[in-house]
RNA sequence: GGUCCAGUGGCGGAACUGGUAUACGCACAGCACUUAAAAUGCUGCACCGAAAGGUAUGUGGGUUCGAUUCCCACCUGGACCACCA
């Protein structure tokens, strides 16, 4: 040492250690069972032409600095990285240029792998996945088919937003504001075959399962308001119409269709608690249009009305606000609770596909309906009082008194010169006419008198207003106590100044004044007062949110949510209404007219579609008990074209499974890969019995309520105390016989067996014995008495009956994207790929015959809602794998779920919410090993251009890595990205903030290069320091981390600054700031690490751990001195300072003798190594 | 319109469960080293005041010995959503 010393260099170092890194490969991890895992993800970005701009980094370095903390720590650490490379721009890039997206693909993630290795992050690359590689796709697809066949993926007709710019169908998620979310063009509706996913199905589960994980708050509530739950209630209200009009069919409360001669709507409500204020009943022109079908016969003016409402909704072509418009339908229903006739109107702000299609219309509490009231005349009822806190004071306190009142005031107006009457108290208060209501008295009444005696007018109109009333909530009006006042509150005009004399006492408490409507605002001082002025003024009439409910009946006096919860149990107990969840969350539209994109793998068979399905229905136990559902569903099956075969099996109080056999056996034998058995109960075991010895395919089984065998103790005895006359010897014996699922499966398909079963009496533990991929619970509650799930079987069974689309087998997949002249979608709007004909025109996998291709392809969403499993299964190095050999459950059971996810703000709805549901339906199906995939989720802050603009390429204010990486090296540009500002907000980007962090690492190169062998310098300093940059990366507080290092070797330095030339820092010092920061500016670290005479990487290295010991030694301290709250001197102490020894050393200071004016303090508080607070 | 978040020096920002507001960095000014510059180091840097002291965390109130932190109302800016009953 001594000699010159060398410079720090990053280009070289950089260029050394990533080469180290690659040779040694230092971050591949393999699956050590030894070790703790660590999944730590980042969103894999979309490689795009321009390159990494400086944004992306941030994230990227953010879990780098967490990773090689967690490796150092001893964790066995996954950081994956890949390219999620389908997707428009690339496509759109080739529409333009001819270029073909595959090859433009792989250059460009060429020169983002390049990128990204010259920033020096620790990822695993020989996991990487592109999700335009076919080996990975191949799996996209498989996926896709398991939805297909578990009846989740569906074809639908419907209007769809449109793009005409891009001409490609967008999911309701990526339109903004009625535009394109790409290009900003106008959308459009247009009708078009779609395929869905069913993720609606999933909305509970994705709901429930946010309370398992922990993700930051943001991205938990975006998800629940995307679901979008609301409890409420389906109310039923009777309609009267004339008789020649009537409607025959409504539904029963368990969804079995039924002929009746009443009529009734139902209508869903987030307010049961306001059914009282609803004064009418509005009906789509949706449900108008099904009342005309089933031979409403509504006058000429209304059927013209349904038509052109309807006419005008289909040719909207944006999101933005309707006009609303209306007609009186010419009948009246009533209201079920106040049993009062409300007239029924037609309206278009009611939505035919939303709820129920017909709302009822409560004015006073609902803004839409307000206006609709308003328009048309429609009268208004408030029953909902607003339960204010006056400003200014707290919550209502504890332990106090509570004086409650009756207080009305009225808003005086003289329509003359538009001016108002307020009064001037003596507690020099400004207010509204008004006072207390005295028992027994009428609010309109004492209104009346108190404008009367306090103003003398005597000639004036008290309005019968709908205005809110008031709840007020106040305290330390006057007296110490709690005060709750029900304000009445009305609009009064005055008819002539006539006027008399105002009594002495009453012009001493208050002088009557009048105010031009300007001043009114900044005149009135009394907070509820303010309230009442800005309704008024505002005319607002509506008041929407909760309070107490007053009009009500049984109801009244309550709060809202009590409210609510009463009325809904009031409906269930008289049969008019009942509990009912809904929610926002749509189907996810899954098709693409587009190129670059993930094939579907279907084909449409005209030959497979005419074919006749069978269904054989088998029953159980007992036949006419449970199962006596059966005979409803073979009809039900017949309407849609199923051959159905409900055979009668022998004696069924006393079940023989070799005499049931023999029966069922001919039906079985008609059965083809086609085909349908629906198994209930005892049924169900014996069609498993059916399958295992079969020697051909069936197409779909339903086992609901299964029997299947699989119990280990079942107290028999209880049920033959229980089911007398019953042979429950014979059942048991049939029960218990195994089943062997091997050969079950050869004949099904795990894929097509649904099981449903949440008997009471199966433990949960007992499905873990079930093969993987069995679809054991679908329905929960579904056992065998829930009998109102029949319906929702009856759909399921639906979905499998031949639409033509036939998948392709697992042989035939990837299904690869050909190549193509042309990249323009057609101009029907169709993908280009709809334009080849000799790879649209295939052979069906089922029968052989001529069939088609599908034509769209999977939105960019597909690939990476599982990229993260693909990784966790060896990524690219596995993919290759033949057939089923690159799923491995058990690679995906050492990694999942991912311990911690960041990502972008902008993914938290979608990509966060479209991977949870695949993986969760992966889940339920045996593929991954937990419900949810993310552990933890984070997110970071944009990094946005100077002047706060997004960085895009066509403003020119994009930063380029390269650029900066040059100038200041890697280790640089990555500490100042995470020294910029809080990781989870936006932050601008200053190039000059670079210079100081570069500043920073030379004084680490310089430390590194001035050791010396002796004690350690500022023990206290260190330890102090590593134990709060610990726990800041712990919390992701990067920026403080970095600036206590920052402290930290400030302290070093100053140190080495009394011995300037040829001073030294101890080793120990010197190594702990390094290691610290060595996730942070690896190069650097691993250099000066290896300078200090270490042979091993520094990445595996130990992670410092603070001595406590060290920590809470005793050492000088400050001590504040506060005198009533403020800060008037500090002493000097020892650590372990006792609380009298503080005191009395506070005040022995002088300058605390001074500010105690002789004065002996009322009290003296000590914090802890804080301060003492010492009050007068 | 709804939901959520934020507001602290010239700037980015710090203050972990209420406890000495302005850490760390940038910019700026002065000094040292140097023929000079760069680099580096040192000093200063919220506002008013000569000082004692006073005033400041968007505004106004409340709770508290003590509030950037908790409560109420308002103002400003941002993010996401939007006729979802």
């Amino acid at each position: 040492m001594g000699s010159a010393m060398k410079k720090y260099d990053p280009k070289k170092i950089e260029k050394k250690w990533q080469t180290y890194w690659a040779k040694n490969k230092t971050f591949e991890v393999k699956e050590d069972k030894k070790k703790e895992k660590f999944y730590s993800l980042i969103e894999f970005p979309y490689p795009s032409g321009e390159g990494l701009h400086v944004g992306h980094p941030r994230p990227f370095t953010a879990m780098d600095v967490i990773s090689r903390k967690k490796r150092m720590e001893g964790k066995n650490v996954l950081f994956p990285i890949g390219f999620d490379a389908f997707g428009l721009p690339t496509e759109n890039f080739a529409i333009k240029t001819g270029k073909p997206p595959a090859e433009v693909t792989k250059k460009n993630i060429a020169n983002f792998t390049r990128q990204l290795k010259m920033l020096g992050f620790s990822f695993d690359w020989s996991r990487a996945v592109d999700t335009t590689d076919p080996n990975y796709y191949k799996w996209t697809q498989e996926i896709f088919l398991q939805f297909f066949k578990h009846g989740l993926a569906y074809k639908k007709n419907q209007p769809i937003n449109w793009c005409p710019k891009d001409k490609i169908g967008l999911a309701n998620e990526e339109v903004v504001n009625g535009n394109c979310e790409r290009c900003g063009t106008a959308v459009e509706k247009r009708n078009k075959e779609q395929w869905m996913l069913a993720i609606t199905k999933y909305a509970d589960k994705l709901l429930q399962g946010l309370k398992n994980v922990d993700y930051i708050e943001r991205a938990r509530l975006q998800q629940e308001n995307w679901i979008g739950k609301s409890e409420g209630a389906l109310v039923r209200f009777s309609v009267v119409i004339p008789a020649k009009a009537g409607i025959q069919t409504i539904q029963s409360d368990a969804g079995f269709p039924i002929k009746s001669g009443m009529t009734t709507v139902e209508v869903f409500t987030t307010r049961p608690d306001t059914i009282f204020g609803a004064t009418f009943l509005a009906i789509s022109p949706e449900l108008a249009k099904s009342w005309l079908e089933v031979g409403w016969q509504a006058s000429e003016e209304v059927k013209k009305y349904i038509t052109q409402a309807l006419e005008a909704r289909s040719a909207a072509t944006t999101r933005e606000e309707q006009e609303k418009t209306g007609i009186s339908a010419g009948i009246v229903a009533i209201n079920p609770v106040s049993k009062k006739e409300i007239p029924v109107w037609i309206t278009n702000y009611v939505m035919g596909e939303v709820g129920t299609g017909a709302i009822m219309g409560v004015p006073a509490h609902d803004e839409r309906d307000f206006d609709f009231a308003k328009k048309f005349g429609l009268p208004v009822k408030q029953v909902v009082m607003q339960n204010i806190v006056v400003a200014g004071a707290a919550a209502p306190r504890d332990n106090k008194g509570l004086i409650q009142r009756k207080v009305v005031t009225g808003i005086i107006r003289n329509p003359k010169n538009d001016s108002f009457l307020l009064l001037r108290r003596a507690d020099k208060e400004s207010s509204f006419v008004g006072g207390t209501i005295e028992d027994g008295e009428d609010a309109i009444a004492a209104l009346r008198r108190e404008i009367v005696e306090e103003t003398g007018y005597t000639d004036f109109e008290i309005k019968n207003t709908v205005f809110p009333n008031f709840f007020g909530n106040g305290y330390k009006l006057r007296v110490d106590k709690n005060c709750l006042d029900f304000e009445y509150f009305y609009a009064v005009e005055l008819n002539s100044e006539l006027h008399q004399e105002v009594s002495k006492e009453e012009m001493a408490k208050h002088e009557p004044f009048w105010v031009p409507r300007a001043d009114v605002s900044k005149t009135v001082t009394l907070t509820t007062h303010q309230y009442m002025w800005n309704l008024y003024q505002e005319n607002k009439y509506c008041f929407s949110e909760d309070g107490i409910a007053v009009s009500s009946d049984f109801l009244n006096g309550l709060k809202t949510p009590e409210a609510k919860e009463k009325m809904i149990s009031w409906l269930e107990e008289h049969k008019i209404g009942k509990k009912q969840i809904n929610y926002k969350l749509r189907d996810w539209v899954f098709s693409r007219q587009r190129y670059w994109g993930e094939p579907i793998p279907l084909v449409y068979c005209e030959h497979c579609k005419n074919k006749k399905q069978k269904a054989l229905l088998i029953h159980g136990f007992e036949a006419t008990g449970d199962s006596n559902w059966l005979p409803w569903m073979k009809i039900e099956l017949e309407k849609q074209g199923f051959e159905v075969m409900v055979p009668a099996l022998p004696d069924s109080s006393h079940p023989d499974l070799g005499k049931w056999l023999a029966v069922l056996q001919p039906y079985f034998d008609k059965l083809g890969e086609n085909d349908v058995i629906v198994g209930h109960s005892l049924g169900s075991k014996a069609a498993l019995h059916l399958l295992e010895t079969s020697k051909k395919k069936i197409g779909h089984v339903y086992l609901v309520a299964s029997a299947i065998g699989l119990l280990e103790e079942r107290d028999w005895s209880k049920f033959e105390r229980e089911w007398k006359g019953s042979d429950v010897k014979a059942l048991q014996k049939f029960w218990e016989k195994p089943v062997k699922w091997e050969a079950v499966e050869k004949s099904v398909g795990n894929k097509n067996l649904i099981l449903s079963s949440d008997d009471p009496y199966i433990k949960k533990e007992t499905h873990k014995n079930l093969p993987p991929g069995w679809f054991y619970q679908l329905w929960s509650g579904f056992g065998h008495f829930q009998q109102k799930q029949i319906p929702e079987l009856l759909n399921l069974i639906l979905q499998s009956k031949n639409t033509g689309w036939v998948p392709l087998p697992e042989s035939e997949l990837p299904l690869k994207l050909p190549k193509v002249e042309k990249y323009q979608p057609t101009d029907t709007g169709e993908s280009p790929l709809a334009a080849m004909e000799k790879w649209v025109k295939t052979k069906c996998p089922n029968c052989g015959g001529p069939a088609k291709r599908e034509t769209d392809t999977m939105p960019n969403w597909a690939g990476s809602s599982w990229y993260f499993l693909a990784y966790a299964m060896g990524g690219k190095k596995r993919l290759k794998e033949k057939g089923d050999k690159f799923w491995d459950k058990e690679m995906l059971k050492h990694w999942q779920p991912v311990d911690w996810y960041n990502g972008g703000m902008e993914h938290t709805v979608l990509h966060l919410l479209y991977s949870r549901f695949w993986n969760q339906f992966l889940y339920d199906i045996g593929m991954v090993p937990t419900p949810e995939p993310y552990a933890k989720r984070t997110s970071h802050g944009m990094i946005l251009a100077k002047g706060g603009e997004k960085m895009s390429k066509s403003r020119g204010n994009v930063v380029n890595p390269d650029e900066m990486v040059e100038q200041f090296g890697a280790d640089a540009l990555r500490t100042y990205i995470m020294f910029m500002g809080p990781f989870d907000q936006a932050v601008e980007w200053d190039t000059n903030g670079l210079v100081g962090v570069k500043r920073f690492l030379d004084k680490v190169w310089r430390l590194g290069n001035r050791i010396g062998e002796h004690k350690l310098d500022h023990p206290w300093a260190m330890h102090k320091t590593i134990a709060a940059v610990s726990a800041r990366i712990d919390s992701m507080s990067f920026n403080t981390a970095i600036s206590e290092m920052m402290v930290y070797a400030n302290l070093l330095e100053n140190h080495l600054g009394e011995n300037k030339e040829n001073g030294t820092v101890s080793r120990e010092a010197v190594e702990a700031l390094v290691l610290l920061l060595s996730p942070f500016a690896p190069h650097l670290c691993e250099q000066i690490w290896s300078q200090l005479g270490h042979e091993k990487s520094i990445a595996f290295e130990k992670w410092p751990e603070a001595n406590q010991e060290e920590l809470e030694k005793k050492q000088n301290i400050n001590l504040a001195v506060q005198v009533n709250g403020k800060l008037r001197d500090t002493v000097t102490a020892w650590s372990d300072i006792s609380e009298e020894e503080a005191k009395k050393a506070a005040l022995a200071s002088e300058k605390i003798q001074k500010w105690l004016e002789g004065k002996e303090p009322k009290k003296v508080i000590y914090v802890k190594g804080k301060l003492v607070s010492i009050v007068v």
